[in-house]
DNA sequence: CTGAAAGCGCTAACAG
DNA sequence: CTGTTAGCGCTTTCAG
């Protein structure tokens, strides 16, 4: 049906062999055999057949994107965005992107799948049977906004420690001192790194780190109102909370409109993500905005460099932070 | 490399027809030999190689989600919705899905690839040119959450009208009478559908649909608040204002908090879209519903009922919206 | 720098 | 119901 290489062949009069190098490095041949090639290639509309190409070269050219986390998908703004910088990164590539969620991959996709990619990238806790299961079918494994801690494996994270900074910052700027937390059960690793970015900010502009006011509640908004309405109405309150995430963030500023203090003059609140939520508030979320498009392009890279053994495929990919300024501070 | 056909056949000495039809078809081969198969395939841990048989079979198995929108990508809530809806019901089949956004297809992946799926699915507002592309070479477009006039053009839609239905419904039985509408320049066709289906429910609840309680802005939040206060300090105010998505609504209640307005006491709000943000305003937004992940799914089984001609691929398939009530109202 | 030819692993007639 | 066999379109030695 399709017009083959054996056309193109026929037309311009040079072998398949040739108008095969052509197509996949042109520097091989002579700048009149290609333009031959070319010519008659675009007399007869030719593009070559993907498919084909693969089953000769041996090779899928198919990697995937796993969402690891429990009943995360595409719909998650954050991993949205991940996935977006990865799309639009392959889409720069020969590369096919095949997306799932762990839990559908291991589903339906999983086994027979797993074999015909040639590098996976996984979001978000990736268990270690799961990166293993990869590792030992020698598929090369790219983390994102993760870390094995001890592994060697590649991976790309957000500086939580430079954006919490810039909050802290911030706070102090303002001139509060009584800085509380209210975080999620997240992740183990974005749960740690962001307690301990929080703890290590503070020292560094001499406040303690007080228990007294610092909650720890459900990702989720309903859960987050509760425990800021009990760190507001406890007998010392804090004067500015961080939130762990932005949906934390909104909780804190619900419970604070509901229990009448008023943002920022009596309380200061920051959350993280910088997700659209943040204009939506009244006043109006000042967030920690995490460049997850630039974490979903810097995994492509990585994950090409190691399958075309580039070298620039180990070690860990940090992203910047940037504290985005609104009315809740 | 990898365990082939012929390492089965050789193993359960059955031909590598029959194997193969095993893999494709077993009811079109006898018990035992099934079974002998089975366990060949079971003891070297075979499995299918897709490319060869994509190769032979002269198919690609792949289908393509565009989305149509300008500056939209899989971040927008909406259509990561429909995107979600569409990835697990493509897992559950033998398709490889691409997706993209119309202007990416267009830039980098477009005419090589295009060639390469065998259908298409078309989020949003797809041009006519577009759309003929594809209809040109011979690949079935579905359109989603749009539909082209006088065409005969398969498509899922929401219906838009049963849900404002319900929203003006629960308008009145509050007592509602002045009721207004912010709306946004959305595409042709859900800007059109959203305006039509809220004249006519205004009208079978016997209200008139009034100029003065109307307003326009873009579909972001600050233009929206700017509409918004327009109609609330205009001569009349409204006592009602329907926002054409939650986006535009939670601008109406920013507003409202502004100027001083009690919501739900002196205004009240329905919002479309029944998005994340909905619990996040204070109070929260009462929004319609719509079915993304239902109108997904439906898309992609429409698709592959015209690929597979089982007659299950024309037509307008519509999904039921439902009204999510909460404080604003 | 270019050509000839042998596959890549599977499927689909066709024949039995 | 099962086996034989000729491709599917491209890549890649290996020669020249």
């Amino acid at each position: 049906m399709g017009i083959t290489i054996y056309d193109v062949s026929k037309l311009s009069g040079v072998s398949t062999a040739t108008i095969s190098r052509v197509f996949s490095d042109p520097s091989r041949v002579r700048e009149e055999t290609r333009r031959k090639v070319f010519e008659a290639a675009a007399a007869l509309h030719y593009s070559p057949n993907a498919i084909a190409s693969s089953m000769a070269r041996q090779r899928t050219d198919k990697i995937a994107f796993l969402i690891c986390k429990k009943s995360a998908t595409i719909m998650d703004e954050f991993y949205a965005g991940i996935c977006n910088g990865i799309m639009q990164e392959t889409n720069l590539t020969e590369y096919q992107l095949l997306i799932s969620t762990e839990d559908d991959w291991r589903k339906t996709v999983g086994n027979a799948k797993t074999k015909q990619i040639e590098g996976v990238i996984l979001g978000g806790f990736a268990g270690t049977e799961l990166i293993s299961e990869f590792r030992s079918r020698n598929i090369p494994v790219v983390l994102v906004n993760n870390k094995v801690p001890g592994g060697d494996l590649p991976c790309v994270i957000s500086d939580e420690y430079g954006g919490i900074r810039e909050a802290i910052r911030l706070f102090t700027e303002k001139g509060h001192k009584n800085i509380g937390m209210v975080t999620g059960r997240f992740s183990p690793y974005i749960s740690g790194e962001r307690y301990k970015a929080f703890a290590t900010a503070m020292k560094e502009f001499g406040l303690p780190v007080s228990v007294k006011y610092m909650r720890m509640c459900d990702p989720d908004i309903e859960s987050a109102v509760k425990a800021a309405t009990g760190l507001l109405t406890g007998e010392e309150r804090p004067d500015a909370i961080f939130g762990g995430n932005d949906i934390i963030a909104a909780g804190i500023i619900k419970a604070a409109i509901r229990l009448g203090i008023r943002i920022p003059e009596e309380l200061a609140v920051i959350g993280c993500d910088d997700s659209l939520l943040c204009s939506v508030t009244e006043p109006e979320l000042t967030s920690i905005h995490i460049n997850c498009f630039r974490m979903g392009e810097m995994s492509v890279k990585k994950l090409i460099g190691i399958l075309d053994k580039n070298g620039a495929g180990s070690g860990t990919d940090i992203v910047a932070e940037e504290l985005h300024i609104r009315n809740s501070v």
